[in-house]
DNA sequence: CTATCTGCAAAAACTTTGCTTACCC
DNA sequence: GGGTAAGCAAAGTTTTTGCAGATAG
């Protein structure tokens, strides 16, 4: 069955692990967990958002008020080669960044821009049938492009 | 003789449309067809590659030898804004093009990183199934990524 | 003719790099 | 203590911008 989506709006609280259980999974990673590891994972858990370093270096700045933007790019890099962080290939200039490492697709809102994640067991069950040109897939990636709730419900009370 | 039921590989020959046609496009498109735009998008017709900026700008020195980068940009957000050309969302920091801007999803190889293009009509009839938490879908795009046949190819005879 | 487009140069935005010091394990 | 990571600064890459002159329609 399909699974429901989970995106309630503005974001549903997140579930964010202890900075204990962070820090497991960043050295199961094969990483030392440094205090900049912790808060930058933490905030790529922290959020739905799909953010760029830029947007990362803002939400980590309270705790780590002197965190230069060199350091955010080196760790995140760190975090993807070591699998914790994957790169989202949306539309713009700077690139994107999801702790969602789970099989999960995007909805992308053309008139807002907000992606939300959702799951969908058809859209997984689809990769072993695909067999295009002798071409091996290991897994498929799905951006369904249009108009979230919100902006359908905005659009339609707030004009007129 | 008869087409080959699997593409073959580099790329098929690109039937580029004459300049009479690309011109019509364009003015259809309410642009002007300047030289400069034919032969930029006469580049992106003729090619199979998702090109970048850069890719763009080295296909069409020979014709245009003197043309000035931030031209191709500014020309590739022209067209773009007409709809003649769309932006392709892949992994890299520069942007990348396409001028098949009808529906059409992506074979990513993960090991040369060639982007074949492809057409599937179960997965064009999926959009209108899409009903996730009210979002409204307008279109679906498709990433496989996996390994093209060229390099399971090369990968199994190369080695060993 | 004239609104649009090109060429050019500077700047802005984004990302990487090299190296020294700090600190996790 | 040793090796990895952070901090810092400079440079590299990619993209945008503003304006003067050229040109397609």
């Amino acid at each position: 069955m399909t699974t429901p989506p989970h995106a309630s709006r503005p974001r549903p609280p997140a579930n964010v692990p202890d900075s204990v259980e962070l820090s497991r999974r960043i050295r199961d990673a094969g990483l030392k967990a440094t205090p900049q590891r912790l808060a930058i994972y933490g905030a790529l858990i922290g959020t739905t958002q799909h953010p760029t370093i830029e947007a990362i270096h803002e939400v980590v700045r309270p705790k780590l008020p002197a965190l230069p933007l060199g350091t955010v790019y080196k760790t995140i890099e760190s975090l993807e080669e070591a699998g914790l962080v994957m790169e989202v290939s949306l539309p713009g200039n700077a690139k994107r960044y999801d702790a969602n490492v789970s099989p999960h697709h995007h909805l992308v809102c053309t008139s807002c821009d907000i992606v939300l994640d959702f799951r969908d067991d058809a859209l997984d069950a689809l990769r072993p049938k695909v067999r295009w040109n002798g071409f091996r897939p290991t897994h498929v990636k799905v951006q369904v492009h249009g108009i979230c709730s919100e902006c359908q419900r905005r659009d339609s009370t707030g004009s007129r």
